[in-house]
DNA sequence: GATAATTAATTAGCAAGGCTAAGTAATAAT
DNA sequence: ATTATTACTTAGCCTTGCTAATTAATTATC
């Protein structure tokens, strides 16, 4: 009973929390002109190289018809371009300009500048905590969406 | 050098680990027929009792008639009500319904359950680890926000 | 006490980003 | 050859963010 009610506490302030972090560097993406779903899908495919449009959306955990508008906003700003697949001409392949890769860096830079600046009044200790955590968060996290 | 690579990796993993963890609950939330900025708008309404809807703004950091409309949707579904402030006939104070106790309620149960089953396969000390780096962060969140 | 300035909330209207359902085109299976 | 499946797009809905402008009440000033 103590541990379920504890659990509970810390998946609400985990929330709130995650809720409340996001919302302070929502002012920041969108100084760039680009918002967060973008951005997110931008550095996929930066960081992850060429995808197919169905792949990209289930690594941002979205539908396709999202990630196709989200997608068409990409290749508006010239972030993004989509290409054919010769080898199932059914199947797009998306792939990042020299230009989408510099606004993900630049946008990147306005993130850690505004978190680091809430970070920074922690100890060292506090810092490496924060990092241990997360990655414990990451790996449960990661292992709940395979599973499903 | 060193320490700023590393505060910029840390920073990148915990908004991207913010992100994946909304999404998962976000099923969770959208089942109950509640959205994410209402629930967690109606939760200030509860734990924190009546308030007014400035002051409702300001804690969730939306502006005022991003949180009109947002309590014009959680009135219309009967989970909080206005009324106006005697003291001052500008003001409105919002406070919970019953039912909107018990859906919140509900809405945090479908969410820890999801959230648990993520965090089940943990070990204890991680979930403490996990517990403290929360309070940290949701220090240095709270610090940041109130300066601006 | 009347007028002006400020404050609290709302209304109107826009954009981003989530969804489902339905359509199109290409490929795979029978 | 036909049918089924697959990849993506289009159309249309909802939520949630914003700014600008409006309304009503209070506070400050003359």
């Amino acid at each position: 009973m103590a541990q379920h009610s504890q659990l509970e506490h810390l998946a609400d302030r985990l929330h709130s929390t995650s809720i409340h972090l996001l919302r302070l560097v929502r002012g920041q993406d969108t100084a760039a002109g680009i918002g967060p779903a973008r951005l997110s899908a931008l550095s996929v495919v930066v960081f992850g190289g060429p995808i197919s449009l169905n792949d990209l959306a289930r690594a941002e955990q979205v539908r396709p018809p999202t990630m196709s508008r989200i997608v068409d906003a990409l290749e508006k700003d010239g972030l993004a371009r989509r290409r054919v697949n010769a080898a199932d001409r059914r199947a797009v392949v998306i792939e990042t300009t020299a230009r989408g890769a510099r606004v993900l860096q630049e946008g990147r830079k306005r993130r850690v500048r505004m978190l680091a600046k809430s970070l920074s009044g922690l100890k060292r200790s506090e810092l490496l905590q924060v990092e241990r955590a997360v990655r414990t968060l990451q790996k449960a996290l990661q292992r709940q969406s395979e599973q499903g």
